[in-house]
DNA sequence: ACTAATTAAACTATATTAGTCGAAAGATGG
DNA sequence: CCATCTTTCGACTAATATAGTTTAATTAGT
């Protein structure tokens, strides 16, 4: 990695320990600068806006957790297992990984525009993601299923839609039991039954 | 408790969840205000400035601490349980209780004058506290020791000046133990020897 | 209905902070 | 060792946010 990277990967580290602390409106560019051990001027030079810092530190995260998404559907067996795993980490991550998290709660951050352009690009890479495995499914003969495209969004809607109320009332055992009910709910109403 | 009394405790309930969160500087009045379902000038209505709310709730919890000091002490059977339990009990809750600890941890708030003062009353409070078991170990012929104000001050000077080490670098496991220790360390230099 | 306690809206003076600019200090390469 | 390009930083400004005030309205007690 080239210096210029180094430094910039550095100062996003550093902002997203206190973006995590303290969410977007309390933390000061001074601060992440400190933190960086640099002075604030130079954080302006890898970064033209406050916005643009947040922005990166997302964008990093989604990085993360599409990353531990894909290891967990690897090393899953089954496709329902992989779905299911998909699912748990994806709620998990959501929840340990701060900004992302934050960004979505705090309703004073939803407003912001480039909230929402953040959120976009990771729901892009998260529906591809819940394509490729509705068409392994079905090329499989698991899943009898058409229209991938509108199942997959529906889908994702339908996490979406369940993301909030189960992270604001958060009990792990109660969370990941109405997950897991969601799942079985979702896909044995997909699965190709034999008894028929 | 009266109205006034209550609206008030009110407040510093509200003002105490986000110092807690935030710590003093990122804490605005008007958040404090709104937790509490209130104007911002009602909070002015009860406190005369934001440093005066923040003094409230460190008394608060101070209050609380020593509440938990006395039930910690009195379910004790022996002095030294009463000394060991005084000691574990005071960190943990110095530990979870959040605005007494930050209060002395954050370097930009310790050289606030009216930290200091809390601290101070809490200090007195504590001391007076160690001076009782003290005396109580003495009257008990237990503990062999004849000047009760410099030894209790002396343990008060050590408790404060572990207290920050052990913070800083915290893992349950290590801190107990040394925190054991250290009561091993003191009574045993105290303790009347029946072998001599 | 009167009085005192409480709240809230609008305002101000001050302090913070995002963002700029130009100069200094390091690196790079001939 | 010079010239150029990259990176850092201190000092500055303009915009914003916030502590605290004032005044008027609302509520509760008698």
């Amino acid at each position: 990695m080239e210096k210029h990277e180094k430094v910039r990967q550095n100062l996003i580290n550093a902002a997203r320990k206190i973006f995590v602390r303290f969410g977007f409106e309390k933390t000061t560019m001074n601060e992440i600068a400190l933190e960086a051990r640099k002075g604030k001027s130079s954080l302006y030079y890898y970064f033209a806006s406050k916005e643009e810092v947040f922005q990166a530190v997302v964008e990093y995260e989604a990085g993360i957790i599409v990353e531990k998404l894909k290891t967990a559907v690897n090393n899953s067996e089954t496709l329902i297992d992989k779905a299911r795993n998909f699912i748990l980490v994806r709620f998990a991550e959501i929840q340990k990984l701060g900004n992302l998290y934050n960004a979505l709660r705090d309703d004073f951050l939803n407003h912001l525009e480039f909230i929402k352009k953040a959120r976009v690009q990771y729901d892009m890479m998260e529906l591809n993601f819940i394509k490729a495995l509705l068409n392994d499914g079905k090329q499989q003969r698991i899943f009898d299923i058409n229209d991938i495209d509108t199942i997959a969004e529906t889908f994702q809607m339908t996490l979406k839609a369940v993301e909030l109320p189960l992270l604001i009332d958060y009990e792990s055992e109660v969370f990941e039991t109405r997950l897991n009910s969601l799942v079985d709910i979702f896909f044995y109403g997909i699965l190709t039954r034999n008894d028929e």
